[in-house]
DNA sequence: GACTAGATTAGAATAATTCCATTTATTTCT
DNA sequence: AGAAATAAATGGAATTATTCTAATCTAGTC
């Protein structure tokens, strides 16, 4: 076992990867199994820190590669808050993001197929979206005012 | 006429700075000005080029400065896009962006409550949102294929 | 097992944003 | 109005995120 990476997702790894051409490197490997493992948005720089356990000479370069590559593939998704560093996610179901003001955390919230097409409905004549970027601000329930 | 802020819009400014005890500065109301005179949600640094044909010693970090003190104050909005620089808007209605893969270029995609207050209930239950931003990649009307 | 295009690497370069110490402007108080 | 007190602006340095580059390495092919 030279990765922790299920059989499941390597394979959807590879395939992603063979279908244009690009090679499962021992560094995407890697990088796509961190990414999968803690699910709490990390950035590139935690990335980094987390792959160098097992990898330890991988560059932040090729992070920023490998992570660029992921997202290509459509494994990975890139979460934009503020002015912040980009964090990175493997949830590959339609989900927007919520930011809590308090704690920092960043958590899933799923968007089902109505809800996707409630949203692409806003679009004016003459758009097509191919991506959808949601995310809410504000105070999760772990900050909840006892009652 | 020191600056070419109109009337209404120097009045919002000058309110909305005042219910926080903040004081319209010169720098301020240029910012202000300068963001709502041209809407194509420039970033800190377009901002700053303008800015400076009318206040030539202005420094990048005051514009920084006031225009966070804009966003406290709600006339301005930050948009996040890509790995990119962030952007700002003076509309404060409630709205998305769009944003063009093609040309780069940013539109304001309109929301009204109805379609607000049907984003607002994506959230699981605990999760208050003081702040939604919504945005769109794709391509815009211009970039179509003739038929 | 050599070839070749694709990947990785370290480090330098660039770019966005923030910080800091000082100076300037505005308000308040008398 | 003038002085003191507070808030804001300034320039430049510092930090941080991301990209680039040129050299080296490696996976997949023949």
């Amino acid at each position: 076992m030279k990765t922790s990476l299920p059989e499941t997702e390597r394979n959807r790894l590879k395939h992603a990867l063979k279908s244009r051409n690009l090679r499962p490197t021992r560094q995407r490997t890697c990088v796509y199994g961190v990414i999968l493992e803690k699910r709490d948005h990390p950035t590139a720089d935690d990335i980094h820190l987390r792959v160098r356990e097992k990898l330890p000479s991988i560059s932040l370069a090729t992070i920023y590669n490998c992570l660029d590559t992921l997202v290509e593939c459509g494994l990975v998704k890139q979460v934009h808050l503020d002015r912040a560093p980009t964090r990175f996610c493997p949830n590959r179901t339609p989900h927007a993001h919520f930011h809590c003001r308090e704690t920092g955390q960043v958590y899933d919230v799923s968007l089902d197929d109505e809800r996707l097409s409630a949203i692409e409905q806003f679009l004016p004549d003459g758009f097509t979206a191919d991506a959808i970027e949601l995310s809410f601000l504000g105070r999760g329930p772990e900050t909840n005012t006892v009652s």
